[in-house]
DNA sequence: CTGTATCCATGGCGATACTG
DNA sequence: CAGTATCGCCATGGATACAG
């Protein structure tokens, strides 16, 4: 491939394949399933999913556990070892790239990611509902529901129905960059960016309930 | 590009595009000239490494200096941050893909390498000259010398007509290994892949003097 | 020496549809 | 649910020649 002996450019040439990286960042966050790798890299083609986990498991970075149905994806110690790298490569982003274009902007992927690492069980007994409304995107795709109950995560684009406990008005973009961390909820809150509509007790735990992306914690 | 907020993503939109990391590598390394960096990256053509390079600048990883004639290209903060990142992918190489093909094996690529890192002063005074002869490849690109007088290390594949004070006889499969560190220079002795041909001080001392690339270094 | 311009082929990858 | 098959485009990047 590269033609040359370092161990860089024989790493390079299983791991600078577009979309590769993401995919391993998927696994280390726990996914196995093909179609739970798909809602972690939505806008790659299940073709080039199958094609990347392949030359992944040729490479012995994953390691392909029941055919047919039931089918799952592991990392193997090879594939795990590249968790500090993974990390590193995120911290780096967050520091040095923190831009985002509106086309990084996913109101999906936001929420399936807040879904996975939200730490449920700091959140009040019993059933708690968040109702988001997004400014910046078509309606459409600007309201979601967020229900945790029981130290259970459910994430909905449609009215669930229950009574809602808060409701967070914002755009997408805050929304997101706060997931990140490059704003805190106290200044997005101070600027008018977010406002957070509920009883006091819960508009001042929010925050602390949601918390931040787990990359974001990385960084700090 | 890939359309997600994930600071992993953002980065690797910046260094997931081909030789990119190589390039990063030269310059982690030192090489702060393109035809430097060129010759650490031989099957790279120009106009694309000119345009990496323009990419990593629009990035703000890299900084030109000075226009025209006596370029020079620099890294920038962000840049040198990536220098755990490579370090860990070398690593990484190195223990988990250490099988190298014939195509991984380039004699032009091996000694530009060890003329840069060879620690020149641990040699004896005055000059010393050693041969290499690598018997796996056609003889045009299987004889080379290396010479280290004072501190200073040259390498030329034809003869300078010094007196050679070592002659290594060997392949350019052995020396990449050897020089990877994915053999030690005792075990390639010993199984007869490499020979010595030296009084014995030279023979004792060469392997010691001419060590392992930096990039092995950093495993150990 | 330090690049840039141009050309062209390839195959990577996106999109979509379809199967066990 | 878990992929595979097919198709077609266009951009990547390799090669070469050339310019300041």
């Amino acid at each position: 491939m590269y033609g040359q002996f370092c161990p860089v450019s024989k790493a390079m040439e299983v791991l600078d394949e577009r979309w590769t990286m993401l995919v391993l960042r998927e696994m280390l966050l726990g996914s196995t399933r093909f179609n739970d790798l798909r809602r972690g890299v939505p806008r790659m083609s299940p073709s080039l999913l199958s094609k990347r986990l392949r030359t992944l498991e040729r490479a012995g970075v994953v390691r392909r556990e029941g055919s047919g149905v039931r089918t799952s994806y592991h990392l193997t110690e090879a594939g795990k070892e590249l968790g500090p790298i993974v990390d590193a490569l995120a911290v780096w982003g967050m520091r040095w790239l923190p831009d985002l274009g509106d086309e990084d902007l996913d109101p999906h992927l936001l929420f399936w990611d807040i879904r996975r690492t939200l730490p449920a069980e700091n959140w009040p007994q019993g059933r708690t509902t968040v109702a988001f409304e997004l400014a910046d995107v078509p309606v459409k795709v600007g309201r979601w529901w967020l229900v945790v109950t029981r130290g259970e995560v459910d994430v909905c684009d449609y009215d669930p129905g229950f009574e809602v406990d808060a409701r967070v008005l914002t755009t997408l973009r805050t929304l997101t960059h706060v997931w990140r961390s490059d704003i805190s909820w106290e200044k997005a809150l101070l600027k008018g960016d977010l406002t957070i509509e509920a009883p006091r007790d819960v508009r001042r735990g929010l925050p602390g309930w949601i918390g931040y992306s787990a990359i974001a914690e990385l960084a700090s």
